[in-house]
DNA sequence: TTGAAAGCGCTAACAT
DNA sequence: ATGTTAGCGCTTTCAA
């Protein structure tokens, strides 16, 4: 592997000149830099980031943790965070928990031993609780994403999933519905208590009873299980309409009424948090809560780096990113 | 920060004890061995991997360069990378070329710094080759992705993109359509030129000829662009099927189609090469020609790490992974 | 304007 | 079974 030793020497130059030239500090002739510049371009020479990063203490890598790498919502945050990362000039290490707090751990520990240095967290949940810790423990800036965990204070990119869950079931009862069930995710997540928090509110706010029975808790991913949807629909005062607490679980949601002869939105309303991606737009069918997405990704690398870079950074900021309801066919007047 | 020799003092040993504790070598007593252990414990000992990879002279990280984070596609490619790298021991540093030369070769320069221990490299097309030599001259081990790039010859998975698009016409061509349109990406692109070869060839087993006004070549990501499809349908004798040479380019021409009021598949047939992801479930709507995406990430690792590690390794293997054709319901008879 | 020396945290090779 | 030495590639400090 070349050095800067190997440019120094043909060059004629000691290697910290050649380090100089690399990293612009010091004064260094016209001449020399010329000449030195010359020597590393014919030997192809590329910095080891490695011997940096173990003399500067610092990597230039920050590292992204999300949930779900199939899920849109994370996949547009993920790009957000590129983006904003390269502009930003660091490196993106990436990470995908797949929603389970020991493949969480293990990045964890990656994310240590690589000295990143910072982090985008989305916390698969409560649990991420002493994942988190850990990072703190060993003074790893970090931006928590989209879920908060209770115990952890720090910088948090979040959506509002309280508000978007009322404008959602407020949207369902000014179409006449009055039987709304909740399919939401894991109580150990703070976004689906927000949701379900929304959707409670909501419903008094409107006069009308909650009823636990058209709520179920599952888990954001677990959008194949028919099991405890059938136990909704065999009720015997059914809902007219269902509020999925995100895009997996209407999905899965829909596809379990479509097999039991269940019409959308004929015979059941359906809308859900967060959008889905562009293969959507063949059929802009479903009703939902969009969140920006993008902007969680870019906005969590920028307040990231601030906190990395700034001295002066106000302890633990709280970015809310508002969802917009997008109005499309999954839902209808009760009744036409 | 925590280092071996932190360790070392507290447990009364050399720094050399502590790394032969860590790295499971050498003959260490047992009971050194757990006094080492519980020091590293109590102090939250990681170990710093920059250092280990300086003198090591390897790093346990593997690349993945992309090039649309946001096609499910290369998401559920991704998933299967990273599954099969954690598996392996590897970390994944990640990277997403947007179809775009330059920002590919600031990644390749990254790479480079970083001193990746192997690189998962799906091509923008074919510029992509200073870029593939560039990493070739550094001896990093590479395994390409899903598009070939003349004037490589390197490991390789990819799909069978003229058999893939031969079914797809042949298809077409069973339901009665003779005027079938291709949409294409660009023809600086190898999988590009298949789909066209492939589409020419069927016709021609069909004793259909070709005309060239029925064939646009465009990008892969210009699914929005309505002014070439526009000409396709002013034509006096306009087709009556669209091949769509990917998933985004179909929803981008079924969008166009809807906005001038062509219904699909009743007025026209679409079919397409890659499937979209779960959203598309809630309307089974596109016939596709699906690749199994999620083994080309997973064999694409497999096949890195073999090289890396392996000795006698054959050189420039080359996989195919086969396509299957998912009838549903955006292709039909015609005239029917 | 340039360079020598020391050290970042770790491990391979070689003692003891 | 354990420790000493040297060095991975780079930059900081200080001296020339």
């Amino acid at each position: 592997m070349v050095t800067i030793y190997d440019i120094a020497q043909k060059a004629n130059v000691s290697a910290m000149t050649v380090s100089k030239v690399i990293n612009n500090t010091g004064r260094i002739s016209e001449q020399t830099r010329k000449r030195v510049k010359k020597v590393m371009e014919d030997l192809n020479y590329i910095p080891n980031s490695n011997a940096r990063s173990l003399v500067l203490q610092q990597t230039q890598i920050l590292s992204l943790l999300i949930t779900d790498i199939t899920n849109p919502f994370y996949t547009s945050l993920a790009r957000g965070a590129e983006d904003s990362a390269k502009k930003l000039g660091y490196r993106l290490l990436f990470g995908n928990s797949d929603e389970d707090y020991i493949k969480e751990q293990d990045y964890v520990d990656m994310i240590l031993s690589t000295r990143v240095d910072g982090v985008l967290f989305a916390p698969a949940g409560d649990g991420s609780l002493k994942n988190l810790e850990k990072l703190r423990a060993h003074n790893i800036p970090f931006v928590i994403l989209d879920r908060a965990v209770p115990g952890i204070e720090s910088d948090i990119v979040s959506g509002d999933s309280r508000q978007g869950a009322r404008n959602l079931v407020d949207y369902l009862v000014s179409l006449g519905h009055r039987r709304i069930a909740l399919v939401n995710g894991s109580l150990d997540v703070s976004t689906a208590r927000l949701r379900y928090e929304g959707y409670a509110e909501a419903l008094q706010l409107q006069g009308i009873a909650l009823d636990e029975d058209l709520v179920i808790h599952k888990s954001y991913r677990e959008y194949k299980d028919e099991d405890q949807l059938a136990r909704l629909l065999d009720l015997p005062a059914p809902p007219t309409a269902i509020f999925a607490a995100n895009n997996f679980l209407a999905v899965g949601v829909i596809g379990a009424l479509r097999k039991r002869g269940i019409r959308v939105p004929e015979d059941m309303s359906v809308v859900c948090f967060d959008d889905l991606d562009l293969s959507s737009a063949l059929d802009p069918f479903l009703t939902v809560a969009a969140q920006p997405s993008y902007q969680f990704g870019a906005m969590g690398i920028q307040l990231l780096v601030e906190r990395i870079q700034g001295s002066a950074v106000p302890e633990a900021r709280k970015v809310v990113l508002p969802s917009e309801l997008i109005i499309r066919s999954s839902a209808k007047t009760i009744g036409e």
